[in-house]
DNA sequence: ACCTTAAAGCAAACATGTTGCGTCAAGCGT
DNA sequence: ACGCTTGACGCAACATGTTTGCTTTAAGGT
């Protein structure tokens, strides 16, 4: 049982709070678990008890850091708002600690909800977008067609193929789907 | 350095077999370093050695098994061989262990190139069907289009939104990007 | 046949992961 | 307000996995 404001949610910010420092001082690779405890002030059970493992608390932590902070830049069109948002996406995205968090996120439980919490962030920001868009009368594609057609493609590139990114890939991505 | 022939070569071919018995036995999970090197007659030192950690050597195994054994099937048109093998494609990549394979794969050192091969591989399946639609005469996209426009988004829905996977999906890409 | 040297074996030191059991505190009923 | 119930935590012993220095083996070159 989570108690919300009791004795476990203080361990739960405690641990992850640990985590970024720890990540931020002694790089991704050098975490263990029982580092992260002693920095938090637990006993390494306590992790092993309640994320089973490194890899799900690293994957719990990194959807943490995945989620949008702001509201998509409203820049008054629907493409000028989409190629924003897909450039910067990608630009965050593809940057070495984007990557981490991405993989992290991928390598919690294949049936857990992590890696699907990182789309809908995505799907969440693009229905902002498109909803402005209707508001305004422009004809909008369906958010799945975004999905397919930019999204996808960038984390595609992102995870299989390292090194093809370039900023204008994001832009040329929201220009075929538009045009 | 690698000796091909040599002990080095049986010592890993040993290693890799002893990965794909245990896996299909005891199951993914269960695996570790120290299992792997009894059941392939070696110390666990020499697999920490060579590979690092179970991850690499994880990642390793999976790019071998992505590897496709056969060339895409000639049904007589591009539109017809593109979407049998995306159909192919989806239905072995979705299935619990394609999905496994995948996410090995991409756990590997980040900058090494096991993710690379597994985009590779799907590149050159297309680029023989682009070919001998190019052959044929047929009016063929760059293969480039078609990593976009149908690899990766099955890609991401497989990697991120679990359960969403129909067949008739993958049709629905290559319609979209021919049509 | 003899060197050279990368890779493997071995074993001990070390770190990490696991578990049983006692304790503590949050929420709940009286 | 008080005590009860129950999950979560701490502790410590244990099991397992990882790292490392040194030795031995065998492939490939001379």
């Amino acid at each position: 049982m989570v108690r919300p404001g009791g004795r476990s949610a203080r361990v739960q910010e405690a641990v992850h709070a640990a985590v970024r420092e720890l990540e931020a001082e002694s790089g991704r690779e050098a975490l263990t678990v029982p580092q992260i405890a002693a920095r938090a002030g637990v006993t390494p059970s306590t992790i092993y008890r309640r994320w089973g493992d490194l890899r799900e608390l690293l994957s719990d932590v990194a959807v943490e850091r995945l989620r949008p902070e702001v509201p998509p830049e409203n820049r008054g069109g629907l493409e000028a708002d989409l190629e924003a948002w897909a450039e910067q996406f990608l630009d965050e995205m593809s940057s070495p600690p984007g990557r981490a968090y991405i993989r992290d996120a991928l390598l919690g439980d294949p049936d857990g909800s992590n890696a699907g919490q990182c789309s809908a962030y995505a799907a969440d920001q693009i229905d902002v977008i498109l909803g402005r868009a209707a508001e305004r009368g422009e004809p909008v594609p369906d958010v799945e067609r975004v999905l397919d057609g930019v999204v996808a493609p960038m984390m595609y590139r992102i995870l299989f193929r390292p090194g093809l990114l370039d900023p204008a890939y994001a832009r040329r991505l929201v220009d075929d789907l538009l045009g």
